[in-house]
DNA sequence: TCATTGCGATAGTATTACTATCAAATTAAA
DNA sequence: TTTAATTTGATAGTAATACTATCGCAATGA
C-alpha cells in the first residue's frame, strides 16, 4: 500500500497557486520506503545515506553497474568504503533497493496519472506510457533523480532478478514492489477484458518491452522499428498500445 | 550465411536408415562458427579448446556467470588460468561467443524446421515454438549441449549486451549472428502481413518474451500465468503464438 | 551528562582478473 | 624423420575488488 502525503514547500506552494492541472501539481509527494531487509540501515534517514542513494544513481549511470564499487562511490560522496558497507550489504543489494525504489515510484505515477480516468482502455494507454516514459521527478526528493535512475532500470533492471539468489530473495519479499506493480497492470487488463486468460504474462512482458525497445532503440537499431529522437517516446507508446489492444481485443466502451 | 553439411558417424547413419521424418534425421549436422573476433583462437580447432567450451556451458549455469571464474574452469578441466587466457580475452567474451553460438544454432533450427511448409502463419508458429524450445541437440559436436545451453540463455543471455561495451561490440560485429536470426523473424512476419509496421521490435519481444517468461515461469510466477511442469512448454507457445497473430493479423490463406 | 549510535580512518584478507615468462610437449613442415 | 613452429603447463606476480574488523571521535538523545 502506498501512502500519499502532501509535502510542504514554498516552491510547491507557488505551483498550487497557478494550476489545477495534475500534470503541473508539483507538491503531490510521496515517501517512497523500499523494504527494510533492502538495506542494512535505513538510508533516507541520514544524511550520508542520501548522499549515497544520490551519488550511487549517478556512478551506476555513468560506469555500469560492473565498474561501479562502493570504493568509487565513497571516493565520490568524500566517504569512506566502510561507511558505504554500513548501509548496503553489497552493490547487489543497493541495486535492488534502487529498483524497488523505482517499482514503487511508477506504481505512484499510475495512481495519479490514472487517477479519474474511467475508461479501462485509456487507462491502459496511460500505463503504457507511464512505463515508457516514467519521468515525472518527485519534488519532496532531492536525492533521487528520477530520470537518470529510468536510464539505470533500462540499462541494468534486469540484473535485478538475473542471478542465482533469485529464488532466495524473491521468498525474502525483495520483489514485492515488482509484484505489486504487475499486479496492478494486470488488473487494469483485466478490465479491459475480463475473459483474457494471462493478465500478469502480458504486464511483464511490457515491463520489458518498453525497457528493452528503448535500449535497442539506442544501442542495437536492427533490432527494432522504433526510432527515438529528442526525447520523443509516441512512436514507442503507440506500438506498444497498439500490441496491447491487439493482443486483449480491448473493446472501447 | 549458414553452410550445412553432412557429418558422416556410424551412429547418425543408423538414424538415417530407419527414418525419414525431419525431426529423427539426426545426421544433419552444422558446423557453427562465432565470429572470429570472439576468441583469440578458434576454440573448435583443438581439444583444449573444445574442452573450455563444453565446461564453460556446464560451469555458467552450475555457478551462474558472476561467479564463473576462469580459474575455476581451468581446474574443472585439469588446465590452468593462463592457457584460458590463450583463447579468450575474459568471461564476457566466452559468452558472448556462447551466445553467437546459440544465436547461429537456433537460426539454423528454424531453417530446417520450416524447411518445405509454405504457409507463413504455420512457419511463425515452428518459430516460436524454436524460440520457446529449442532443444534438440546437433549430434555432430559433442561438446555443446544445448539444453544447458539454453538454460543461460534463458538466465543469462541478456547480460551479452547490457554493458558499457554494447556501442563497440556491436560495431565490432559481436551481435551479427542475433541481427540475423532477427531479420529471418522479422521477415516472416512480414510475409504474414505485408503491411505489418514493427516486423523487427515484435521480434526482438518475441526473443525476451519466450526467455522470460520460462524465466518467470520458474522463478517469480507471480510475474505470468505460463506454468511450465515436466517440460511441457505448449502453454507458453500456445500464448506467444496467440500474441503474435493478435499482433500482426495473421489471415490464414 | 552519560550512553548510544554514527562516522571516519586505518588495516588486513581472500579472491578476481588479469599479464609475463619459460620450458616441455605436441604438431606441422621440410 | 628431423626440424621448426606452435601449444600447453607451471609458476610468479600485480592491481583491483569485495569485503571484515577495530578504534576513537563526534554528534545525538534520554
Amino acid at each position: 500500500m502506498i501512502t500519499y502525503s502532501i509535502i510542504k514547500s514554498s516552491k510547491c506552494l507557488v505551483f498550487f497557486r497557478f494550476s489545477c492541472n495534475f500534470a503541473h501539481i508539483m507538491a503531490i509527494g510521496i515517501k517512497i520506503t523500499p523494504p527494510e531487509n533492502l538495506s542494512l540501515r535505513d538510508p533516507q534517514a541520514s544524511k550520508l545515506g542520501c548522499r549515497i542513494i544520490k551519488n550511487s544513481i549517478i556512478l551506476i549511470d555513468e560506469l555500469g553497474f560492473e565498474a561501479f564499487t562502493f570504493k568509487k562511490l565513497a571516493k565520490e560522496i568524500g566517504s569512506t568504503e566502510a561507511s558505504v558497507y554500513r548501509y548496503f550489504e553489497n552493490k547487489h543489494q543497493l541495486l535492488l533497493y534502487l529498483l524497488a525504489w523505482y517499482w514503487q515510484w511508477v506504481n505512484f505515477l499510475i495512481d495519479i496519472n490514472t487517477m479519474n480516468v474511467e475508461c479501462a482502455k485509456r487507462r491502459m494507454d496511460i500505463i503504457v506510457e507511464t512505463l515508457v516514459d516514467a519521468k515525472r521527478e518527485n519534488p519532496s526528493i532531492d536525492y533521487v533523480n528520477e530520470t537518470i535512475l529510468h536510464r539505470i532500470i533500462i540499462a541494468e533492471g534486469s540484473k535485478a532478478y538475473h542471478t542465482k539468489m533469485v529464488d532466495q530473495e524473491n521468498t525474502a519479499g525483495l520483489f514485492q514492489n515488482l509484484k505489486d506493480l504487475n499486479q496492478k497492470v494486470a488488473d487494469t487488463i483485466l478490465e479491459c477484458n475480463p475473459e483474457f486468460s494471462f493478465p500478469n504474462a502480458l504486464a511483464s512482458t511490457l515491463f520489458e518491452m518498453a525497457n528493452n525497445q528503448l535500449f535497442f532503440a539506442e544501442h542495437l537499431p536492427k533490432l527494432t522499428n522504433i526510432c527515438i529522437k529528442d526525447g520523443d517516446y509516441r512512436e514507442l507508446k503507440e506500438m506498444m498500445s497498439m500490441f496491447v489492444h491487439s493482443i486483449i481485443g480491448t473493446k472501447v466502451v
